[in-house]
DNA sequence: GATCCGACATATA
DNA sequence: TATATGTCGGATC
């Protein structure tokens, strides 16, 4: 049960409110056990006979009051009671309070103010309130120990074979095995670390020899040792292939001994197997070190990924199955829910240290262990209760070899928290050592692996792919990461690596009946240009986006965080009536999921070199590619032209997106040829042309290159005198307007904004309109969730109808309007005069009129709502083109 | 020659 | 450190 279903439970218990049943009501809202509840209400189960008290063992202590005096009665009740009941709750219907036996927070609310305080009883539906899960800073210390002793070791044995590197990561894994073992009862307390101190010299001289000989005691039966001192011979044995392989051992000395000591004193215990593992992702590649842990995916935003794409469903069908009044019916139900759930394959083709894996697998066994719970309570049964959700139905591929180790040994750490809870619950569990199979993590490039050879599926295999594979944009891909694309698609593109995950997921899931996908992935390739290349090759064969999560900021607990912002995109072949839209932590049922992730019915729409509507071209602005060289703050050129007042000429006011909507001075070098020679007597500027050509010369382009020799002038020049309209190339998206404005007289407009010279004045109405800034917003691109114009993308292919003089007329004057009523400001920069919660009243309401006299030209009705604008433009978009 | 993008970049409070 | 909001020129077509 999710928590929104909790709150909504709650929700309806206090708007339907019945006195008799609050409590028994209030314990199923929780998902508890529905045959325990009635067993309870029936008074069988009730620890108390009082009237109007019910007590449940390790649940609950409720009483009814009438006193005013509520907080006596519960601070008696706490001291008394011995049946580990986990709250306490008295009420007298009008005042609730209530008490946390574990955590010791209480709770004093009006009763009707339950719902908004549901969390409190989050414990009783198996969630504990644990504030900062991921956010541990244990996890965090661990990582940065490791990577101090990676350090170490590798200055004493300065060997870089990849062998040799392989054989440190191992080396580093099972000592990771070793600290947590001896932390959490697989080894007795301590048992690793002491045994090391006491038999190994202070010098580390003899230590590379002890590791040896005690990992083969690790990896030998019981009965096979012979000969072992008996410190040794207490060691289990524990197999999993963890200790089985012979790699050499490094050479170890005082300071490198002692670091194993100190490690040892860390709180393994404490530590997440699900977060820990990324981590140390980080630890072998020095370089990497400052991003540690930057792009490892939170627990919160790994459920993000498993609750829509299974969870849920299975959630679905275990509260269906309870549901029924028949236990016969109930009990079939859930003995196939089990079989189902352990025949499930998780596949994650990018799983670094594996933490998808791991929760995915920690979500299995505790369905799991609920569905055991509900069937005890119908059965009383004593049937053995062992998990049957294995680790080898969990599949992986990773890059990197130490991530993979790590994976590995991470889910075997798992199972043995996961096991440890279930002998909580049951009284027994299966044995964690020694250890199994763990999951099938292969190590190796995932764009160039078969997946159906690393995670095969039969036709009623039910396989879940997920994963957060890397982003990287085209121009920051590195030549393998082209080719690996190249490789997929047959050609060169300009898409993010990502791409291939999404492309290979889609080739995988095939026409499988039962195969869903699901990456956390950059926003980009919802985006803008991507979109059109990218989704012809994943929605093929009825594939459809079934859920989606819209872009938000990436966090996690690393201490830098990777800038990007993400979304969560599921995909499948099952037909799926109604697909989820998640934003803003709300989910919205729709019909259809589009690529840019809203609901129009429209793919993709593409660059276009000319205007599908009757407008004239728009260039973006003159590209200086200067290295900064030819562009001087007002200070800069200030102190040029005080010395040589005749070079006042040479310069022209340059302006981009910044410059024209913060209203920033900038000065460039606007120069004819015949100057060239009386520039180059200008020191501050000779010394300028000659950085900017040096910049060129040296530049891998050629075109550059060319242009070294003219390092007076910008490369790309585009500029026509007169009047220009400047469309600033980005612009916050906070604003409902997108501010563009008329320059006159010989402004530079460089390249980050678009212009259009010498335009028709109503044009300036058209593109700064509500329904052309629907368009740019939903097919234009981003940069993170900031509005990106481009000419391509947003202006040529942007569906506006031929219209009459009269109507061309009547913008204009609505522009005049607009332009009047920022003139009334002339103190304010554009991102004041357009900052949504200080906009001028007379300037909102110019933009008003222009919208209507705009959207006038569409149709005659007025439109209702920008989805309904949205619509009217796709479909005549689909008429033009 | 022209342009769209960034597991971003940078200023500001 | 968190928040707000847009640089610059590389790589590709």
């Amino acid at each position: 049960m999710n928590q929104a279903r909790i709150q909504e439970n709650i929700q309806n218990i206090i708007n339907n409110f019945n006195k008799e049943s609050f409590i028994f009501d209030l314990l199923l809202a929780y998902g508890l056990p529905k045959a325990g509840i009635t067993r309870l209400r029936k008074g069988d189960r009730n620890l108390s006979s009082v009237p109007g008290e019910i007590s449940w063992k390790k649940k609950l202590f409720f009483k009814e009051a009438a006193d005013n005096d509520l907080h006596l009665i519960i601070t008696n009740i706490k001291s008394k009671i011995k049946h580990d009941q986990r709250f306490i709750i008295v009420t007298d219907y009008q005042t609730l309070l209530a008490i946390d036996t574990k955590t010791d927070d209480k709770l004093d609310i009006p009763l009707n103010e339950l719902p908004t305080h549901f969390d409190f009883f989050l414990p009783w539906a198996g969630m504990e309130k644990v504030t900062h899960k991921n956010d541990n800073p244990a996890d965090v210390k661990a990582a940065e120990k490791m990577a101090r002793l990676f350090d170490i070791i590798k200055k004493d044995n300065p060997d870089d074979s990849p062998e040799f590197i392989h054989g440190l990561n191992v080396f580093l894994s099972r000592l990771l095995f070793c600290f947590f073992a001896e932390d959490t009862n697989i080894f007795r307390e301590n048992q690793f670390v002491n045994a090391l101190d006491a038999h190994t010299n202070a010098d580390g001289s003899d230590l590379g020899q002890w590791f040896e000989s005690f990992f083969l005691v690790l990896d030998t039966h019981k009965e096979k040792r012979s000969d072992l001192p008996e410190y040794l011979n207490a060691f289990h044995y524990v197999n999993g292939n963890l200790f089985n392989k012979r790699f050499t051992i490094p050479q170890f000395t005082r300071r490198s001994r002692q670091a194993i000591i100190d490690g040892g004193q860390l709180q393994w215990k404490d530590i997440n197997p699900d977060i820990f593992g990324s981590m140390f992702q980080a630890v072998i590649g020095a370089d990497q070190r400052g991003s540690l842990g930057q792009h490892y995916t939170s627990v919160p935003n790994i459920m993000k990924v498993i609750e829509p794409l299974f969870l849920n469903e299975l959630y679905e069908e275990f509260n269906k199955a309870i549901a029924h009044n028949n236990p016969a019916k109930t009990n079939h139900d859930l003995s196939h829910l089990l079989h189902r759930i352990s025949k499930i394959k998780i596949f994650d083709p990018a799983c670094g240290s594996g933490n998808f894996l791991i929760i995915a697998y920690k979500e299995l066994r505790r369905l799991e262990m609920k569905i055991f719970i509900e069937l005890e309570e119908i059965e009383k049964s004593h049937i053995t209760k062992l998990s049957n959700i294995h680790l080898n139905r969990f599949y992986g591929i990773e890059i990197d070899d130490f991530a993979h180790e790590v994976a590995m040994l991470a889910l075997w750490l798992t199972e043995h928290q996961m096991n440890v809870e279930f002998k909580k619950q049951f009284g027994q569990t299966n044995p964690t050592l020694p250890l199994k199979d763990s999951g099938n993590i292969v190590q190796g490039n995932a764009t160039r692996l078969n997946w159906d050879e690393v995670c095969p599926k039969s036709q009623e295999d039910e396989v879940f792919v997920l994963g957060n594979p890397p982003y990287r944009g085209f121009s920051q891909q590195s030549t393998d990461q082209k080719s690996d694309l190249n490789y997929i698609l047959g050609s060169t593109t300009k898409l993010d690596y990502i791409a291939c995950w999404f492309i290979l997921g889609s080739k995988y899931i095939g026409a499988h009946p039962k195969t869903s996908l699901a990456f956390v992935s950059t926003n980009s390739i919802t985006q803008g240009e991507q979109v059109a290349l990218l989704w012809p090759f994943v929605l093929n064969e009825n594939k459809t986006i079934f859920f989606a999560h819209k872009s938000f900021k990436w966090t996690n607990s690393a201490k830098s965080k990777a800038g990007v912002t993400v979304v969560i995109i599921g995909i499948t072949s099952k037909s799926i009536n109604s697909k989820i839209i998640f934003e803003n932590s709300h989910e919205k049922k729709v019909d259809f999921i589009n690529p840019y992730l809203s609901t129009s019915k429209i793919i993709g729409v593409q660059k276009r070199k000319e205007p599908i509507s009757p407008f004239p071209k728009m260039v973006l602005g003159n590209m200086p590619n200067d290295f900064g060289g030819l562009q001087f703050s007002p200070q800069e050129k200030q102190e040029i032209t005080n010395n040589f007042p005749e070079t006042n000429r040479f310069f022209k006011r340059v302006v981009g997106s910044q410059e024209f909507i913060k209203d920033i001075e900038r000065w460039c070098l606007w120069v004819k040829e015949s100057d060239v020679d009386s520039l180059k007597t200008i020191p501050q500027i000779a010394k300028r042309l000659l950085f900017v050509k040096d910049q060129r010369a040296n530049s891998k382009k050629k075109s550059y290159n060319i242009y070294a020799e003219k390092p007076h002038r910008f490369i790309e020049i585009r500029h026509q005198s007169g009047t220009s309209l400047i469309i600033p190339g980005t612009s916050s998206e906070k604003r409902e307007y997108l501010p563009i404005g008329l320059l006159t007289g010989e402004i530079i407009i460089n390249n980050l904004a678009f212009a259009i010279y010498n335009p028709p004045i109503e044009l300036f109405g058209i593109l700064s309109s509500r329904i052309h800034n629907n368009w740019l917003r939903a097919v234009g691109g981003s940069l993170e969730t900031r509005i990106r114009y481009s000419s391509l993308l947003c202006y040529n292919t942007f569906p506006f109808p031929q219209i009459s003089d009269r109507r061309k007329q009547e913008i204009t004057q609505g522009v005049f309007r607009i332009l009047e009523e920022r003139e009334k400001h002339p103190d304010k920069t554009m991102a004041q005069l357009y900052d949504p919660d200080k906009m001028p009243d007379g300037l909102r309401e110019a933009h008003r009129l222009n919208d209507l006299a705009v959207e006038q030209c569409y149709r005659s009705r007025p439109f209702q709502s920008d989805e309904e604008r949205l619509e009217h433009l796709f479909k005549l978009y689909e008429q033009m083109t």
